[in-house]
DNA sequence: AGAACTATTGACAGCGTGTCAATAGTTCCG
DNA sequence: CGGAACTATTGACACGCTGTCAATAGTTCT
């Protein structure tokens, strides 16, 4: 038999997504099934399956569940996502939106100026978002080759716009040897803020003074090979 | 039907612990059961899953793979391991043995030389290991709570040394925040290492550089909370 | 040799997945 | 307004995977 995991919540039968003012149905008349328009149906799909890959982990949200939550046949997600895996790429996609690691607007002024700006700056976004961008890194989510590829691609974006802040964008060689460095650092800032956040190990003076210090180096070091 | 996922191999039905002398029976003998201790039974499954669960997902390596390529009976796996997910971890455990941050001898000196030497020690580390600890970070394997608890643990055992090594273990109060700042530091190691080994994108003597400069104010930052 | 022990097997029950033809809301057109 | 065309949605089917357990067959002891 297939012991139920322990750890597993019983499968919802309660809908999720069901109509405001329609409530449950007096017993005995079947809920007519309702029909939406396929962007409807899909997002409240995508809506269910995201909140529930975000409880559990990959293997134990089963698209039994996902159906149930949405008080949908299991074959409608099939439709829709054609496979679990495909849907579940989805969501890690959408919430690997990386908030930037800095400012949109470049500051002028002296490099240490520039350089608090971004950090306050990431700091300020990562607490108005409420760490939940921080646990994709390493939390509940299960981790491959094709969810790394997503979360490279985000980091990537986010990576060039430090690029520009820090003004290494225009120099001639060496670009990439920057864009590693920093590449590093974003990892460095990841973890610094889940110190903060999440472990709640470290005040926010200390990962500025920490963030900052290292963007520091890291900046140093960058600019002999960009040549500015 | 469930179709096969197109980047999954065949199942194997080839023996991988076969004995070197006994080669695959003349068809139509049915090659005789053979009996091991159960240590020996024990570590050559535990082999097969360990290869398996490197080269493809979690999900996408069943125990009748494992089985397979163990030249083995499905239920034999469960008997030695309880579920494919005790395996996983043990799988995990084992492969997240950390190579030490810092030596294990403090050379006395300067704290430079002492931040020199411990950098020094851990690329030489890494490179030694071949990069199967990096990939291991962000790689093929799958990541959740009881998956992360186990990586923590093992970045805690590495910091604890680091600590010992920087000095900072003996100071009062603060230690946790000297901790948490090595926590965040082990993490940018890791991250330059991977830029370094895997991707290539830095040369040896940059990563060593970042890391020191950063080190250095990690530690300087950590020492004032110590009191040292 | 036979008995006791135990490593190993094979079959069973049940869940999870992807597919596909059938069903039932919705819309369009005479 | 009524039926036809369209398509969102369902339900059942085939099959793989998992964990359990009694039966089987090597090994060891006497």
């Amino acid at each position: 038999m297939n012991r139920p995991d322990p750890a597993r919540p019983p499968a919802r039968t309660a809908r999720d997504g069901e109509v405001p003012g329609v409530g449950p149905s007096p017993a005995g008349t079947r809920p007519t099934r309702q029909r939406l328009s396929p962007d409807e149906r899909r997002r409240q799909i995508f809506a269910c399956a995201q909140r529930l890959f975000s409880e559990r982990r990959y293997e134990d949200v089963s698209t039994t569940d996902i159906a149930a939550a949405a008080g949908v046949a299991r074959g409608l997600v099939n439709h829709y996502f054609g496979n679990k895996r495909g849907l579940y790429l989805e969501v890690v996609r959408l919430n690997s939106t990386v908030p930037a690691l800095a400012v949109a607007t470049l500051p002028a002024g002296t490099l240490q100026e520039r350089i608090d700006a971004s950090v306050t700056w990431f700091l300020d976004t990562l607490q108005a978002n409420g760490g939940t961008w921080l646990a994709l890194g390493s939390g509940g989510m299960g981790r491959d080759a094709d969810v790394e590829r997503i979360l490279v691609k985000a980091e990537d974006d986010s990576v060039e716009r430090l690029m520009e802040a820090m003004g290494l964008d225009r120099g001639g060689a060496g670009q990439d040897q920057a864009r590693a460095l920093l590449r590093v650092y974003a990892q460095l800032a990841r973890s610094g803020a889940r110190e903060w956040l999440l472990r709640k190990s470290l005040g926010r003076g200390q990962v500025h003074a920490l963030l900052a210090g290292t963007l520091m180096v890291v900046v140093r070091e960058a600019v002999p090979a960009v040549g500015v």
